[in-house]
DNA sequence: GAGGCAATTATTGTCAACAATCGATATTGA
DNA sequence: TCAATATCGATTGTTGACAATAATTGCCTC
């Protein structure tokens, strides 16, 4: 068997499904449907969630199961707190050492990330805002940095699900165009700082009640290949 | 049975062996032993050994076993830039927000950790530094960020055991008492840049030669009740 | 009809036996 | 003597059955 990989696929699985809100927080994963879903025996199941809830996605409780995590609002201000700190370096970093081809990449992110804007799902709007800080902080070439990173982004990702208006994404996405200007002009305390900004805009943008829970056919999101 | 944080236990004696250098890197853990010096089950001990390599504080091989993670020089950079960015801001934010109280507890900790440090031992001293850092970190009040620098402490005293010189202790020693003195006066910067430089001066400390490997007697380390 | 209590059920937690795998050792041939 | 190889042993990976637990449902009493 090639497995030994297997778990990580599954998880993947998991946090893109969180990551594009088709897995919303409160949903129960119950080891069995995941099992059989994904045939696969149920130990690997929760091999699997074990590893989810370390990263905080998932909350464990106790004879109780596994249900995708739910933050409050004051976890809500420590993430933002958190990717300040640490975006605002990666953005100085990144700025300081980056190459055209990548520069180029970035931008081919952004029309992305904006021509989804257009497109009005603000889910991908999510996923895409997600992605774009993955890739500009990888370009950091700090793992430390970027492990740390790419967990509070993907608990942003649930914030922003959970309580994410409709122009959170708008007054944040005026930023984006702005920002890789002065990366490309160099002006890394600049750019450190419209990150910063950015980042403040969407935690300001938060609407503090939840949405309504929704119904998830739970067994199509998890069968589902990505 | 009150278990369900028995797992945490055993997780955590391990995270203290380690930080304190009684279970020094490239340390092999075999399920049966660990299993039987603790009377538990495998399947719980497989459970622990899974969280403890979501920390990176083990590797596991597959069909080989786990061992305790030997962190290379790259890596080692990237921890310490990592844990720069972060404490300089915790220690910016405590600066701005500790009460008398709180300070004092520091200083005390600060005191033990100089007599520990005259006592010679350097994993003491290890263990103490560590211990210093994470109370710091503690009185930011952000979950987040402290979860996130909680785990480059440890993989801190990993590479501190691993490469850290004698005197590496000795020359970050002098910062403290500065630190403390500015905390107190509230200048949050230039507290801020002495943690920076006080996390330079243990970086530029490390001595790259591994130690040669020693023996350990496995059951007694793990067996200990703490 | 409402509230509380008890049996039921669905789900997770635990365990021990079995299978698969890797490294080491011993053996054989040149 | 050295190298290549096959066998062996120790350790981990896997599986299914069983036990424990908490929510749910239905029932009984008030």
């Amino acid at each position: 068997m090639d497995e030994g990989t297997i778990e990580d696929a599954l998880a993947a699985r998991v946090r893109s499904a969180v990551s594009d809100g088709r897995l919303p927080p409160g949903t129960k994963l119950p080891e069995e449907l995941l099992a059989e879903q994904w045939s696969v025996n149920r130990a690997r199941i929760r091999t699997v969630l074990q590893r989810l809830s370390f990263e905080d996605l998932v909350e464990l409780k106790r004879n109780r199961g596994a249900f995708i995590a739910t933050p409050g609002i004051k976890e809500a201000r420590d993430v933002f707190e958190a990717r300040r700190v640490i975006e605002r370096v990666t953005t100085e970093i990144v700025t300081r050492t980056i190459l055209t081809p990548q520069l180029n990449a970035l931008k081919a992110r952004l029309d992305d990330r904006e021509r989804t804007f257009l497109h009005g799902n603000r889910q991908q709007a999510i996923a895409s805002i997600s992605a774009f800080h993955r890739s500009l902080a990888a370009l950091a070439h700090n793992e430390s940095l970027a492990q740390a990173l790419e967990r509070l982004i993907l608990r942003s990702a649930l914030i922003l699900g959970l309580y994410g208006t409709a122009d959170t994404f708008a007054r944040a996405s005026a930023h984006y165009g702005t920002l890789l200007d002065e990366i490309e002009r160099g002006e890394s305390i600049v750019a450190a700082r419209t990150m910063e900004r950015c980042l403040f805009t969407l935690e300001k943008g938060l609407d503090l009640r939840p949405d309504a829970p929704r119904d998830v056919d739970l067994a199509r999101v998890i069968g589902q290949v990505a």
